[in-house]
DNA sequence: AGATATTCCTGGAGGC
DNA sequence: TGCCTCCAGGAATATC
């Protein structure tokens, strides 16, 4: 279930294996995961070498001495696995370098993608091309312009990547409750101050992500390869009829076919 | 154009 | 214990 901080923290992980390294095997185990494989994918980075590692919204990104950049989405349960003792059934694609490091990206559900793209060619890259602005260069005045006029829960437009790219449901649940904002309110509606208090939300509860991230990445690099969430707990995600803080209980409603989580006494 | 529903897939949880 | 149903998640696609 990865969200930006997710893909940012598996992005620092792959980094210290494959930066600079030359990629010696390439296999690509099954032909598709969400959708088809580039068929010469194995053919394209066999004998690359590594230059660069990014992160655009949930999507990592590998890019070699080649002109090709590699261009994965987790999904919702794809991870990779670091020097794995073994393969297991949903180990999709691996790759193994010329120190002998082996990575394999595991995606049990194959909700995830990957792709080969021209490298000066990215930003033009349809899927790119339709994002919003990464979370940390949002401004509550575009944020603003962006939500003008649009009668959907303000919930519901948060998921929207063409809005702002890289939120998924936790953090958007999580942001709303720090901005005291009710999840069902219509995005129009939203006064400036307080998509001010939201963008701020964002981009705290994201840095605070990958912060944890960050200090579990010595687990994310063990032989298993598990990555968990943002662990600390969250104050409503997944805390249906617990307590808020604030006295009240939090509470969950669904919202284009998926749950939300706030606390009717703080969101308004 | 905006809003809403459906689709992909598997594993885990809960009901009986 | 086993079988069934339901649910989680992101994003593309279809339909109103």
């Amino acid at each position: 279930m990865p969200e930006l901080p997710e893909v940012e923290t598996t992005v620092r992980g792959l980094e210290r294996v494959l930066k600079g390294r030359k990629l010696v095997r390439v296999e690509p185990r099954r032909p598709d995961l969400r959708r088809a494989l580039p068929p010469d994918l194995g053919q394209r980075l066999t004998g690359a070498r590594v230059t660069d590692l990014g992160r655009r919204a949930k999507y990592g990104t590998i890019s070699t001495d080649r002109g090709d950049t590699l261009v994965f989405h987790l999904g919702m349960s794809g991870k990779w696995r670091i020097d794995p003792a073994e393969l297991d059934k949903h180990d999709h694609f691996v790759i193994e370098t010329d120190e002998g490091r082996r990575l394999a990206l595991n995606d049990a559900r194959r909700f995830g993608s990957l792709d080969l793209v021209p490298t000066d060619e990215l930003a033009a890259w349809p899927a790119f091309a339709a994002l919003g602005p990464e979370p940390m260069d949002l401004t509550a005045r575009e944020l603003q312009r962006k939500l003008a006029g649009r009668n959907a829960a303000i919930k519901l437009l948060l998921l929207d990547q063409s809005i702002v790219a890289g939120l998924g449901n936790i953090y958007v649940c999580e942001a709303l409750y720090r901005a005291g904002i009710h999840p069902r309110r219509p995005g129009g509606s939203v006064s400036l101050a307080r998509l001010e208090r939201l963008v701020v939300a964002i981009k705290e509860v994201l840095a605070e992500a990958i912060e944890a991230g960050g200090s579990t990445l010595r687990d994310y690099a063990a032989p298993n390869g598990e990555l968990g969430y943002f662990s600390k707990a969250f104050a409503v995600y997944d805390r249906e009829g617990k307590p808020c803080s604030c006295g009240g209980t939090v509470k969950r409603i669904v919202q284009g076919g998926r749950s939300t989580f706030y606390c009717p006494r703080c969101q308004r």
